[in-house]
DNA sequence: GCAGTTCTGTTACATCTTGTTACCTAGACG
DNA sequence: CGTCTAGGTAACAAGATGTAACAGAACTGC
C-alpha cells in the first residue's frame, strides 16, 4: 500500500502550507493545487486519493469546482471552509462531498476525518483500528520508524542524524512527488515561524543524507534533484504496519 | 439501485422514531435496534447499508460497539451523539467510524451526510489510474522513464541533463514526425507563458542531445535536422508498460 | 559544570546546466 | 562560382546546485 496523495486546495498560501504540514506528519503526501485547471492538472498526472476543497476561493467558488469534477470524477471530496451554517454544509453535500469542515478545525480531528473517508473509499485501510505504518521499503532500503533505524540493502545499519532521519520522513511521505526546499523546510520545522531565510541549509542536508544512503553520492539515484524545483524521491515506498 | 436500508441504533425511542420518520421521508428504509445483539442479528438477516449509531446507549458504549463490529465488519457507521468535543468526536473516527453527527442535528444536513457516506461506501473501487509508458526503445537505445536513465546500444548508461531528457521525450512521443522549432519548445516549455523569442535554444540543445546520443553527431542518424523546417527522430519507436 | 563529540547552518568556491551570441559551414540557386 | 540563408557549434554568461570547511549549538559522559 502506497502512501495516500492529497491535493490541498486553498488560495491562503499560510492554511495550504499549515494543512500540507500536518498531512505529513501524519504520513500522507500533500500536493497544492490554487486552482480548477491545477486540480484537474493534478488528477491526469497520477493518483489522488483525495481532495481537500477550500469552499472559498478568491474569485473562484470550491462548491462549482466540485460540482463539475463530479461529471466525470469520483475521486473523494471533504470541503474545508469558514463557512459553518447548516445551509452552507447542505450545499457542499449536494455538489457530492464527502465530509465538510469548518474552519478553525482541529488537526488531529481533520487527519481522523481524511482517514475515515480514505478508508471508506476503499484506497486505504482506515488505520483507526490498525497500527500506524511503522516500517518503509524503498528499493531495498528499510526504515523502522518504530526503532528509527534505517537499513541498507545489505542488512547494515546505518546511522542517520536526527535532522537528516527528518528529511528522510519527509521524502518516505512523499515518494515520487518533488518538494521544493520550502516545503521539505516547512515539513521539517513543525514549529514553522515562517522566518524562512533563503540559506542553503536544505541543499547541504541533502547532500549528507545523500552521503548515507547513496550508492554513488555524486550519481544519485534515490534522492534526485529537480532542477530549479526542489529534491524528489525517485523510487516507490511501499508500507507496513507493525 | 434499490432503496438503501439502514439500522437506527439509540435508546431513546423519541429520538428513534424521529430519525426514522426523517430517514423515510427522504427515501431509506430505516429499521430501529437497540442493543449490539440487535445489530448483529440484522447484519446476519439482510442486508445493512449503514449504522446509525448512538455513543451513549443507557449502559451500553456505542464506540465499543462499533469497534467490535469492525473486527469483522465493514459497514458504514456513522456516530449520532451529544457528546460534540473534538476528543469525543476522535474516539468515534478512531473506532472506525465514517462520520460523526452532533445532536442536536439539522434533519437535512443528517440525510446529506448518509447520503454522502452511502456514495462513497456503493462507489465501484475500480478506478484504475492508467500507468503510463515506461519503456521507450529505439535503435538498440533504450530510455527508462521510471529511472529517468538512457541507455546505449552497448549497455552503456549515458548522462543526460534534464533539458535534454525532455527534448528526448519530446522527440520519443513523435517518431518520425517532424517537429519545428515552435513545437519543441512549447513541448518543453509547460509553463509556456507564450514568449517565445527567436532564439537559438532549440538548435544548441538538438546539438548537445546529438552529441551524446548520436555515433557520429556530424552525421546525424537518429536526430535529423528537416532544413527549413525544424528536427526528426528518423526511427521507429516501441514502448512497453511496466 | 566541563571537555570532547556530534550535529547543523553558513559560507565560499567548484561544477553543472542552459540560453545567447558570434562566427563558421553546408546547401540552394542563379 | 558567388551569394544568400539555414543550421552547427564554440565560447561566454548567468544562475542553480554540490560540497568542503568552518563555527556555533547541542549533546554526552563524567
Amino acid at each position: 500500500m502506497t502512501i495516500p496523495r492529497l491535493l490541498v486546495v486553498d488560495d491562503d498560501e499560510d492554511m495550504r502550507s499549515m494543512m500540507t504540514r500536518f498531512l505529513h506528519r501524519s504520513g500522507f503526501a500533500a500536493l497544492p493545487a490554487g486552482t480548477e485547471a491545477e486540480i484537474r492538472a493534478h488528477l491526469e498526472a497520477g493518483r489522488i486519493d483525495l481532495i481537500l476543497l477550500d469552499v472559498m476561493l478568491g474569485d473562484e467558488n470550491g462548491t462549482e469546482i466540485c460540482a463539475r469534477l463530479r461529471r466525470d470524477q469520483d475521486v473523494p471530496v471533504i470541503f474545508v471552509s469558514a463557512l459553518s451554517a447548516d445551509h452552507q454544509r447542505m450545499a457542499g453535500y449536494e455538489v457530492g462531498a464527502d465530509d465538510y469542515i469548518a474552519k478553525p478545525f482541529n488537526p488531529d480531528l481533520l487527519i481522523a476525518r481524511v482517514r475515515a473517508v480514505l478508508h471508506r473509499a476503499q484506497r486505504t485501510p482506515s488505520l483507526a483500528y490498525r497500527r500506524r505504518t511503522e516500517t518503509y521499503r524503498f528499493a531495498g532500503w528499510v526504515y523502522d520508524a518504530r526503532r528509527d533505524e534505517v537499513r541498507s540493502p545489505e542488512g547494515f545499519e546505518v546511522a542517520l542524524s536526527r535532522r537528516e532521519t527528518a528529511l528522510l520522513k519527509v521524502l518516505l511521505a512523499n515518494p515520487r512527488i518533488p518538494l521544493t526546499r520550502e516545503e521539505i523546510a516547512a515539513a521539517l520545522d513543525v514549529a514553522g515561524d515562517g522566518t524562512d531565510q533563503p540559506g542553503r541549509a536544505i541543499d547541504v542536508l541533502v547532500g549528507r543524507l545523500r552521503g548515507k544512503i547513496e550508492r554513488n553520492p555524486r550519481d544519485p539515484q534515490l534522492l534526485r534533484t529537480e532542477r530549479g524545483l526542489g529534491y524528489v524521491l525517485a523510487t516507490d515506498v511501499t508500507t507496513e504496519e507493525a
